[in-house]
DNA sequence: CGCGGTACAGCAAACGATTGCAGTGATGCT
DNA sequence: AGCATCACTGCAATCGTTTGCTGTACCGCG
């Protein structure tokens, strides 16, 4: 029932590997057998079967995509730039969701490896030893995460949490809180690691509330611990767990920034709409995408390794940071 | 260099129709035998090739997701929910985004439909006639809209309609203002309807504004025809475009829900943090998702149509509607 | 003892494409 | 004229599975 190359063949009265080498190789056959084929092909409403193109070149053009949370707000702008991205040079992208889950993302990673020409793994919460042993399977591409030579798009929050210590610092801020992210995080440990460095260098003390889930939930739990602290200010790992935290601020009548100071990371959606609007670190999810599917279908190519690459942020302040209280 | 069934036939001794039927029909092979090449099989890691098993069975344990926006926040909970329960009936997930375009629309779904086995369209753009023609060519479920006997999974915004409409009237409104959704928008000719009767019959006018594109932006656009209108309260047709006009009256000064009240629908994780918080419709997307997966996989089984399913909504009200001014 | 049945296991033909190789006619060069 | 070259096209093997059919050994039964 569905069209297949032999019935093309037959209506363009050519051999298949003709019509084969029309799609695949079309400097191949003359120009007028050419436009017989094409013809015939799409009056038919031909399509290539993809399966059994995979099976004989061994390359599906498919990519993976596994995220821990797709209803994180902070991965859909990079699902799409990549789904985007990947079908403009003729991919598809299987979209899959690990719940925050080590065991189920190296599962994915596996059930996967068959059917797709590489994996995108996004904000990966396995190991280390796991992922380099996980690429000799099927080329990968970590995102948000640098491990050995793995081929990487990293953000450079290194250097977004240092902008947001400074702008605390000019305000006068000494005593600021870290509201940690999850174990295993890549991105939570340059965060931590960078924003104590800027913080010391700045004369200040930056106390680490963690390890925490990046949730909204969690930067809720954290508002009664952060304020017996005497913290001035948070920065939290990401807007979500910075919302959480400043609506239960809110509810318990604490005047932000007046009170308490806080930012940011990742300039969700969400934070140009909570009140006060969120100070926070804009990281380049979009841009992250793109690039990560680049690199895989690049690397895919050559077999040579892709490198790494890291992408600027930058601080955006809005309303929900000022200067400490007194 | 990839594990093959031949590979785990000549590790445990028997042919390899032996190893597929131990996979796909333990019941016709020898207890031991089974054990023997299960063994060899997983000692070896092998995974059968679903590309090479899709060729000849014709099912590819794949379906394609289409949605028009993946980094609209309504989507991403379907989403999640839809991939969840395809993995766990082992299938995977292809997702891809239209962009709000119809014609991408289509072309991605026949572009999707050999290698996939059936095609979930959520809150497509396109015709009903078209719909009903790719209907023939891949199994499809609608979500958000129907058309014909196409199986569908829907939402009751007609009943959250009615039920904001009331809630409205109860506080006193008079007249109401419907920010319109997009041309093409099933969902959307559905709230008119349902909005337009129960004010009607509550006596009260409803002023139509649109079509509009779902966003932030058409909502903030949208606040100078509504601030002339006259109407003390608005219905928007997402909780997008609900807060988009919510910024933008803030932005001027407006007070709310003092001077004019809003509903959302969707109830979006946005929803819960505007300030003030949004009262909205929330509709059940997970479920939808589910649902979606499941009519997909049943219908495809039996050859059967599989129906049209309804879920409830349900009227969330916040702190963005009170009584009228005056 | 022979016959039918059962329970496995192997054989080989598919599925729909790609691709190295060989064949053909025409053309160019000497 | 003869030979090498070229441009094209056909042939057939191949990718990794599934599955209808055939074969074989064994069992029970009459």
């Amino acid at each position: 029932m569905a069209v297949t190359i032999r019935d093309v063949a037959n209506a363009s009265g050519v051999h298949i590997s003709t019509v084969s080498r029309t799609f695949s190789a079309p400097h191949l056959v003359n120009a007028e057998t050419r436009v017989r084929v094409l013809a015939a092909a799409d009056q038919l409403g031909y399509r290539p079967n993809r399966a059994a193109r995979a099976l004989i070149t061994g390359r599906t053009h498919n990519i993976g995509l596994i995220v821990a949370d797709i209803a994180n707000p902070f991965f859909p702008p990079l699902i799409k730039a990549a789904e985007a991205q990947a079908r403009q040079r003729d991919y598809h992208l299987f979209v899959a969701d690990t719940n925050e889950d080590a065991t189920v993302e190296e599962e994915l990673v596996r059930a996967l490896a068959k059917q797709v020409d590489g994996v995108l793994l996004c904000s990966p919460r396995m190991s280390n030893q796991l992922i380099e042993r996980l690429r000799r399977e099927v080329p990968l591409v970590a995102v948000n995460r640098r491990v050995g030579n793995v081929p990487a798009v990293l953000m450079n929050v290194a250097q977004g949490a240092r902008m947001a210590i400074e702008h605390l610092l000019q305000l006068g801020h000494r005593t600021i809180a870290l509201a940690a992210g999850p174990r295993g995080s890549w991105t939570g440990r340059e965060l931590r690691r960078a924003a104590t460095a800027a913080a010391r260098s700045g004369g200040a003390t930056l106390q680490v509330f963690g390890p925490n889930p990046p949730t909204e939930q969690a930067g809720r739990a954290l508002a009664d611990s952060l304020l017996r602290s005497g913290a001035t200010a948070v920065l939290a790992y990401n807007d979500l767990m910075a919302i959480g935290l400043m609506e239960e601020l809110k509810s318990r009548g604490v005047q932000m920034p007046d009170e308490l100071s806080v930012v940011g990371i990742d300039d969700i959606a969400l934070s140009r709409v909570t009140h006060p609007k969120l100070t926070t670190v804009a990281t380049p999810t979009s841009a992250a995408g793109r690039a990560a599917v680049d690199m895989l279908l690049s690397q895919d190519r050559d077999g040579a390794a892709a490198g790494q690459i890291m992408l600027d942020t930058t601080l955006i302040i809005r309303e929900s940071t000022g200067p400490p209280p007194g």
